[in-house]
DNA sequence: CTCTAGTTGCAACTGAGTCGCATCTACGGC
DNA sequence: GCCGTAGATGCGACTCAGTTGCAACTAGAG
């Protein structure tokens, strides 16, 4: 029993249906950007990316889209440690939250996943009385390969 | 024996002396600034309060020396979440590294010191070969006295 | 098919942060 | 103390991310 088309191409699509987010031609070509990304892609990468599908996007509609994913806590907002400049990235969230790593020598991104990050979380949740809703953990300093110079 | 007015009223600017770098007017109003503050300003708030040391004290000096401070390591930039606008957060950093939670609806910022943070930039140290130089945990969810509603 | 609340493109705007440059100044050497 | 200069400052213009007001458009319920 093959999935037809429209099942798979996006679990963020199907959030969109379930909480009756109205669906247009340019969030469809956004969601399918975010979707399909291999990894933290800028506000103007996804503008890119997402005018290829549909050139009609307007860089508006996608912060605005950005904005409304992030709301609806679908995506993670980063700074990567500011390694390029002021701006963001954005990342599909995953099951597993994970901590992002940036060399401050050239500029790798590396992710790591551990327990100790879940535990660490739900330590806040018992001890501080607060309820995480989004949790973003960022290290910068020098990768496995940097690590011998300076 | 009485300390010298000039050696206690900041490590920032004994860390300045002891790496060689020069002091000014406008620095002292900063770092002293920066000493003194109770909690997280942004620079347009680091700028009014230095102004009034030093009203010579210019916005790009205060974006300069904030650079300066960052890059030495002796403070740590933060976006609570982004909770008031696109800025960034500066407070001075302490021995202990401490996680920032942010009140999604009453905007209140809670600190948390944990060991097991201590141990999850170890375990990253060792896992990951990564040499952790700064870092950074932001949460962003609902405090205890906002828990009750939504 | 109709109607409308919600969405979009556009262009103008905001606000954080940066930069080039002429002027000024901290401080090491005399 | 005074000098000379590398480094810091103020200023104004600039960049760049992100936002907003508005008129035109459209998804999708009825």
């Amino acid at each position: 029993m093959p999935l037809p088309q429209t099942e798979m191409p996006g679990r963020l699509q199907a959030h969109f249906a379930e909480r009756g987010i109205r669906m247009t031609q340019q969030r469809r070509a956004i969601l399918s950007v975010m979707e399909t990304a291999s990894k933290h892609l800028d506000a103007s990468q996804v503008l890119r990316k997402a005018q290829k599908i549909d050139p009609s996007v307007d860089r508006s509609t996608v912060y605005r889209t950005l904005r409304l994913l992030k709301r609806q806590g679908l995506i993670d907002e980063l700074d990567l440690m500011h390694i390029n400049g002021e701006g963001h990235y954005y990342e599909r969230k995953l099951e597993r939250d994970h901590i992002h790593m940036a060399c401050l020598r050239c500029g790798k991104i590396t992710e790591f996943v551990s327990d100790s990050f879940e535990r660490l979380k739900q330590q806040v949740e018992k001890d501080c009385r607060f309820r995480v809703l989004i949790s973003r953990l960022e290290m910068g300093g020098y990768c496995a390969a940097c690590r011998g110079s300076k």
